[in-house]
DNA sequence: AGGCGAAAGTAAGCAGTGTCAACATCGGAG
DNA sequence: CTCCGATGTTGACACTGCTTACTTTCGCCT
């Protein structure tokens, strides 16, 4: 109780609370409006303009965050792959990402990108640095570039394709396996 | 002037001509909402009701249209890739209607499908089964469902991130260049 | 201590949206 | 010719993002 709810009028940290709740909203349901995290943060509809110019500066905000997540999700274990078998493993944990928080994957890819600002493009060039730095260390040999692109687009597509529906499976455990065997069916003899 | 307007009134195809205006302001502009649709057809505002069900009826079929526009592109001179160099061009054409038709492209897989729409389902299914088939017959040997899933998947992953900024090329050129790289570097040796 | 400016919140309101219910109009089958 | 069902219209409701103007509180300076 040390940041919260100090005298009832000035919220303390109103700002983390809507993110917050926001961000609740988000993997609860689908959609969120200002005036429902307002409220759900027991604040008029107005307050949030203080702390965001507009309903896409809230949403950069929890896209950044969402970034960030996305990051640690790939770097869970703390290492780079070293083999092309632990670059499935990422695109593995990318769809699993995407599957887990649909609505958050969906509004950090899935809005025309205002690259105003400034959080939000940090988180994803960090992201895109992480998979190009696990690019080169598992094929050093072969074009970079083209490679990491391709590592990227694959997981990237694959996560889209099974959020939309438009590939089925039927547990998550096949989803993690028809990923592995994707990625398998493609990095066979690269490098 | 044939098919529209007869009396006033009575529109006289006014399905039709919603679906026109509506893809339209898709490829104009950004968002369209029923009213200005209705609006753009010279019609009152709940006039589209008697057509569709709801609004996401409407983007159904506009998805639709959308899945059968890019069928016809990634087929477009008749004949299915015959190689692994031909199959790279189907990420190419898939990759340039993302980015000659963002906001359709956007319509068609950004948003949460609903799958009781037997159109829409029918489209995205066949667009499912020229791409199986396509790489079926490119790579006859190796294990069809993992390489058609990591070759729609490669293709709809680039069309998303240069969509969304995440990747970034000069020209529309260079887009190309870079997509046929990112195939090479991955179909090297299959098959 | 006291007061004062800025920060953080509220209230009222505008334009726009999706949707519903009730009413108007017209074309075509009987 | 008549009437009925399909098609369009009007009006309204609840909701949204956002602006403007007002109020309350915090914290710093003297």
């Amino acid at each position: 109780m040390s940041t919260s709810e100090k005298s009832g009028y000035h919220h303390g940290d109103l700002r983390a609370a809507l993110l917050t709740t926001a961000m609740q909203m988000l993997e609860a349901g689908e959609s969120f409006s200002l005036r429902a995290v307002a409220r759900g943060a027991g604040v008029s509809a107005t307050a949030p303009y203080r702390h965001f110019a507009d309903r896409d500066a809230l949403e950069s905000a929890l896209a950044g965050e969402g970034f960030r997540d996305l990051r640690a999700d790939l770097v869970g274990d703390g290492e780079l792959p070293a083999s092309l078998d632990d670059l499935a493993e990422f695109g593995v944990a990318y769809v699993s990402f995407a599957l887990r928080r649909p609505a958050l994957f969906r509004l950090m890819f899935g809005t025309p990108c205002d690259d105003e600002n400034d959080e939000r493009v940090r988180a994803a060039a960090a992201l895109n640095e992480l998979l190009a730095q696990a690019l080169a260390q598992v094929a050093p040999g072969a074009d970079a570039g083209a490679l990491a692109d391709a590592g990227w687009g694959l997981a990237h597509g694959l996560a889209c394709l099974y959020l939309d529906g438009k590939l089925v499976a039927g547990s998550s455990g096949e989803v993690e396996a028809r990923v592995r065997a994707a990625f398998a069916a493609v990095t066979a003899n690269v490098g």
